[in-house]
DNA sequence: TCCAATAAGTGTAAATTTTACAATTATATA
DNA sequence: TATATAATTGTAAAATTTACACTTATTGGA
């Protein structure tokens, strides 16, 4: 095989900016950097980085999300290449956008502070820079669209989660009201939940049962697709 | 605000790779060009090029698919970017992979011939170069996850088509037979097809009516989603 | 012109899934 | 012990999906 050397002329730079949900129980929640560095420092934005010559845009996105969070094993999947000459007024820049759910909870205070980060409720997420609001919007549509085909949660609750939760979170995806007799009914009906004896007490008297999920089920589904809407 | 100039140290070659798919009326075929340049000359790829400084990604697909077909208004959608370090061994070359139906009656033979182009069926695509396979098949589960979610067709059938051939379409895209009763229940339930008054005797000697697809209520439903299967 | 062959077009009953809807239960605290 | 809170549970009607086979329109050849 011949190897060519490609004229350099027109490469690009290429960054990979990071979507990262999280749900606290009751809200689905975005996590924002306050840029402290330029351009347009002091305004919101998505965690982002270049990818370098020696790396693929997963291991970059991998890399970024590692340094924004300080957690491996993140779930995460890359949603779109954003490429507008313009989208970005210092240059041209081409951004393949990652989109991840962490449990809010592994989250530390420490690495909020340490990168200006904050969650912010989707409804109440601000103007971003660049085209960054375009993409939180299409990280939005994909959870929704990949939500009513596929199982979730496993990468966005504890390990040990109550079937009100887990409905709460269905809830705060779609942002409407679901009935529990229905829901509890359908997600039971998949076998990806395990019920454990044991109950969660903080938000009621009666307690609600924990539930874990059954990885091999859940990660099958995952892969053939349920009907969930 | 602030106009930086980024450090150039880490720009990247971008291409992007065209799967073109088109439907002759029984079976699912794919548009594979036979490379008469290096590197790897000789071999069947996929259509691309690089992208320009001053041209969005859409725009070099759309240059690039016409530069194939010399069709404008292709149906197309940004599949995935494919950037693995090393999966051009010219150089390091990431690919965004755009996926394309169009209409195989539209596609000249005088263009077939110019660009060493060629229809094969989908069992039979031959090895590709460096992951087109891998695009392709991302192409092929893309376009069947759509179908299930969407109504598909538009772009891939004549203007005028039969219900027979549209069920043929759907039968190629899932590789598997489905009923003609129920078939043709669930589309005309979807009240996306107007029946006309005229038939195709091509292929039978009772012939077939032919259906225009209601434009309006197509582009709703593959906005909204329907429930195919 | 009549018959045979071909593919198009059509209906129904059973099974399954979805939807709408409200009473009971367990527990903590007052 | 009474009360308040949220969790848990069932059922009937409606809608959808599935399985399944005969009739129809037309052409070409006997």
């Amino acid at each position: 095989m011949s190897i060519v050397h490609y004229e350099k002329y027109d490469s690009l730079l290429v960054a990979v900016d990071c979507i990262v949900f999280g749900f606290d129980g009751s809200e689905l929640k975005a996590l924002l950097i306050k840029r402290d560095f330029e351009p347009q420092i002091g305004k919101w934005s998505l965690m982002g980085g270049f990818i370098h010559q020696d790396e693929s845009a997963d291991d970059a996105a991998v890399r970024i999300l590692n340094r924004l969070t300080g957690l491996d094993n993140i779930y995460m999947e890359q949603l779109h290449c954003f490429a507008d000459v313009n989208r970005d007024p210092g240059g041209r820049v081409l951004s393949i956008a990652y989109f991840a759910l962490i449990n809010i909870n592994d989250y530390s205070q420490q690495l909020m502070f340490t990168h200006n980060a904050q969650w912010y409720s989707l409804k109440d997420v601000p103007e971003l820079i660049f085209d960054h609001n375009t993409m939180m919007k299409a990280a939005l549509e994909h959870i929704r669209s990949k939500a009513a085909n596929h199982p979730v949660g496993f990468a966005l609750l504890p390990a040990k989660f109550t079937l009100p939760q887990l409905q709460n979170l269905y809830e705060a995806i779609y942002d409407s009201k679901m009935d529990k007799r229905n829901f509890s009914r359908k997600l039971l009906s998949l076998n990806i939940l395990i019920k454990l004896n044991e109950k969660d007490k903080a938000s009621s008297k009666k307690g609600a049962f924990y539930y874990i999920f059954d990885e091999e089920n859940y990660k099958r589904l995952e892969h053939e697709g349920i009907k969930f809407i």
